[in-house]
DNA sequence: CGGCAGTTTGATGTTACTCAATTTAAGTGG
DNA sequence: CCACTTAAATTGAGTAACATCAAACTGCCG
């Protein structure tokens, strides 16, 4: 969701990785490159953690990755997966203390730019101004979308929303090879980003596979009929 | 929780409700008090419906109100509720089209600025937009919550979350009388705002009642055991 | 004194969870 | 290439949480 023009020499742009998320900057709205730094991340390890001190904005270059929230008895619930391009969350450039945690779903490479050079950028650049807002409401949006579906929707519409939000998000990104997407998501993945168990989540998936919607093995999600999957998880 | 500083010349300021979510607000954040115009609407009428143009950015000067998304099927998703001194939301200053609908639920009156006069005038005060930061921060931050709130949180905790949450709200922006609280919501908006039945909620709130940690009536809630409703609906 | 909206209560149904066992898939080292 | 190991996915049986339907009850207002 979170697209931000700030990613600028990024290792994958020109690679059509990057780019195709930089559509709608304008010229003049993109931070110096030479503010950024990059870094590697190995899945499973944490990008930031809640409640530490974050002094960087992280933008994803490569791989996937999730912001989430643990609760006390161990339990967590995954806010969204990002892609590469996106800002891990554009409120980090205003807050201090991070207010989620998140983790490296593949091995990641991220951008990161200091919280201070984004703001003092931002003063006298309106073009950074209007991506931020641009940002700011498709986060939120996004946001809003998924209280409910979790609110008020039952399980497959819940991981049909999930995974037709995922594929149109992957295929926005990437050359589309016919129905065929990169997915890195274990079951349990999909459970705790919807509020299901991992057990009902194979069920729902079973019946999606019995059903010819969809087909997920080795790392790779097909959509057989892309309509039915969009038909069943539309949010309005 | 949207709390921002452009809500001037309310005529609430200076009797203590608008007043309480101004602070923080350095001098010359404000916008020219001219540029705002009020309106009042009455309680169950709509303020914005989504997919229609705003030309505007409200603010709640008096009353309660709802942000909401209506599912196709006429089920409503509350997403939240908004206090006196609350932006609708923030994201409206970055959009044409409202991605979500807003209604009265008490008879409000609202306080209304263009979205290009703040955009004008954000771009040589750097006040407003640490302000609108801080609002974004609060909105996002909020929504996450609920995220994992209706994601993970059996309906116990999700109405003492609730309740929880917005009695303190409403005791940041009044003057606190004992554990007693205005309070205009029905038990259906209850339930339209954490995922459940107008029905389960009563069954809920009755066993509040009977282990004496609230009592619903007359358009005003107590609450008898403030502890153990914060220990239920923590959010962590 | 109706009438109406909101709440409460009971009986029953459905959805999704839990627990546990089994199968499949993915590595790993010989 | 094949045993061995381990994580993930699947399947079944039993259960808990919440929804649905319908009826009774409450408070409020004209």
């Amino acid at each position: 969701m979170p697209e931000l023009s700030l990613c600028v020499s990024c290792p994958n742009r020109g690679r059509g990785i990057c780019g195709a998320v930089l559509e709608g900057a304008s010229e003049g709205a993109q931070l110096p490159s030479q503010w950024q730094r990059y870094q590697v991340i190995r899945a499973g390890r944490p990008v930031v953690t809640r409640n530490d001190p974050v002094e960087e904005v992280f933008i994803l270059c490569e791989g996937w990755a999730f912001r989430y929230l643990q609760l006390p008895d161990g339990r967590r619930q995954i806010l969204n997966f990002l892609l590469p391009g996106d800002v891990l969350s554009c409120t980090s450039m205003f807050q201090e203390l991070s207010s989620f945690s998140a983790m490296a779903l593949t091995d990641i490479q991220v951008s990161r730019f200091r919280r201070a050079d984004i703001q003092t950028f931002s003063n006298f650049n309106s073009g950074i101004l209007a991506a931020v807002g641009r940002t700011v409401f498709a986060e939120q949006k996004h946001a809003d979308e998924l209280t409910a579906t979790l609110g008020k929707r039952v399980a497959e519409e819940r991981i049909a929303y999930l995974l037709a939000q995922l594929t149109r998000r992957i295929a926005a990104r990437s050359v589309i090879r016919e129905q065929r997407y990169p997915f890195p998501l274990r079951q349990q993945h999909i459970a705790d980003a919807v509020g299901l168990t991992a057990v009902h989540v194979s069920r729902v998936v079973s019946t999606f596979r019995e059903r010819g919607v969809i087909e997920i093995s080795g790392g790779v999600l097909q959509v057989l009929d892309p309509v039915e999957l969009e038909r069943i998880g539309a949010p309005h």
